[in-house]
DNA sequence: GAAGCGTGGAA
DNA sequence: TTTCCAAGCTT
């Protein structure tokens, strides 16, 4: 790995703040430095896509305008906010962390990385981030764009997948970021990483710093950053209980703990792969579902398989089957015992729904209107 | 240190 | 359709 001289150094912070300060993107969240609005566009930017962000940034700043507001929410709001969002304890652990803020500091930030670090959801990139952005510090902001920049730059070969790299890319960062504009530097980096230094298609040749570029002198950009990759995700099959009632239909809320933790869906019932047999369907998965309702709630509904297909949904970890069934019952019934609750169509915006829930939903309609 | 945790977009 | 990627953190 090649050692820059001081020279160097000088010459690509130049180069890369002056490209900032002419092409860096105008986004909601940069229009000032408040640790807050900094903070919850970090939170929201983790594994998503600026355009993504945007309109859920702008909804939640108008709900929970300040630390107060938000340590102060109800939980339901809190999620509600986030629905569609994905990653739901991040929602939970800023809440926490506002928490944190208001009883443990006073309602005052802390200003440095290592202080910011130890408050929930906040790890090395965000308290990074927010204590360059917002408090000029001098400390790098490592995601996956500094990653691949700097691995690129400098042709590291270590696998940035693993805990280790972490030291390696920060010692190497902090030597070439500059003691002015660090939050600057940090957010240039990301730009550029999003813009001309991108994973699939890079545009080097355009980039404001391709000189220094080393992959790309040596034409082995794509070979950068070196990561292991991801197992695929382990299917998962469920049957999904569409239990309609004079009195709207059944709801579950989810676990506090594991996927999709306090989220609403309908029943799911898991079940394994027991045979391709053709019955499978009319026979043993609605005998599945009695037995899941009587058990739960000692309640007897007859099942019909409505003529849509599998409904699937994929997550980082796992592929979802789910085959919708669907019962009717005219009476009221009691279901004080069922861990779920009863809500009308028209109250479904009370409670929040993971993308999969949604997706049965419009299943389910479109399977009503063929009908 | 590896696994768990959502969703949308691009190729 | 499948695969990989996008401003990571927690356990």
């Amino acid at each position: 790995m090649e050692k820059w001289s001081p020279q160097k150094i000088k010459l690509f912070q130049e180069k890369l703040l002056d490209w900032y300060d002419q092409e860096g993107r105008d986004l909601p969240w940069r229009k000032d430095h408040d640790p807050y609005h900094v903070w919850v566009s970090e939170i929201m930017l983790q594994q998503t896509q600026v355009k993504t962000v945007i309109p859920y940034y702008q909804r939640f700043m108008t709900l929970f305008p300040t630390v107060s507001a938000l340590a102060a929410a109800p939980e339901d709001q809190l999620l509600k906010a986030w629905e569609g969002l994905g990653y739901y304890s991040r929602v939970r652990n800023m809440q926490k962390a506002a928490q944190q803020i208001m009883a443990d500091y006073g309602g005052q930030w802390p200003n440095t990385a290592a202080e910011l670090q130890k408050l929930s959801g906040i790890g090395p990139y965000t308290a990074g981030a927010i204590a360059s952005i917002a408090f000029d510090e001098k400390v790098p902001a490592i995601d996956g764009n500094a990653f691949r920049v700097f691995s690129r730059l400098f042709e590291v070969d270590v696998d940035i997948t693993k805990p280790q790299a972490q030291p390696v890319f920060y010692s190497l960062i902090e030597e070439v970021m500059p003691a002015e504009r660090p939050g600057d530097f940090n957010q240039a980096i990301m730009d550029l990483g999003s813009s001309y230094m991108t994973a699939k298609n890079p545009d080097s040749e355009h980039s404001p710093v391709k000189e220094f570029n080393q992959a790309y002198l040596d034409g082995k950009e794509l070979a950068y950053p070196v990561r292991t990759k991801k197992p695929r995700p382990v299917p998962v099959n469920y049957v999904a209980l569409v239990i309609k009632t004079p009195q709207g239909y059944l709801l579950e809320q989810r676990s506090s703990k594991g996927m999709l933790a306090n989220l609403w869906t309908f029943p799911l019932v898991k079940w394994q792969d027991l045979s391709d047999d053709e019955d499978l369907k009319t026979v043993a998965l609605p005998q599945l579902a009695t037995d899941y309702l009587v058990s739960t709630s000692n309640l007897r509904l007859k099942f019909r398989l409505l003529p849509a297909k599998i409904v699937t949904h994929t997550f980082t970890h796992q592929k979802w089957s789910l085959t919708l069934l669907f019962a009717e019952t005219t009476t009221k019934q009691d279901l004080s015992f069922f861990p779920g609750r009863l809500i009308k169509a028209s109250d479904f915006a009370s409670v929040t729904w993971p993308k999969v829930q949604q997706k049965l939903w419009d299943e389910y309609q479109k399977s009503l209107s063929v009908d």
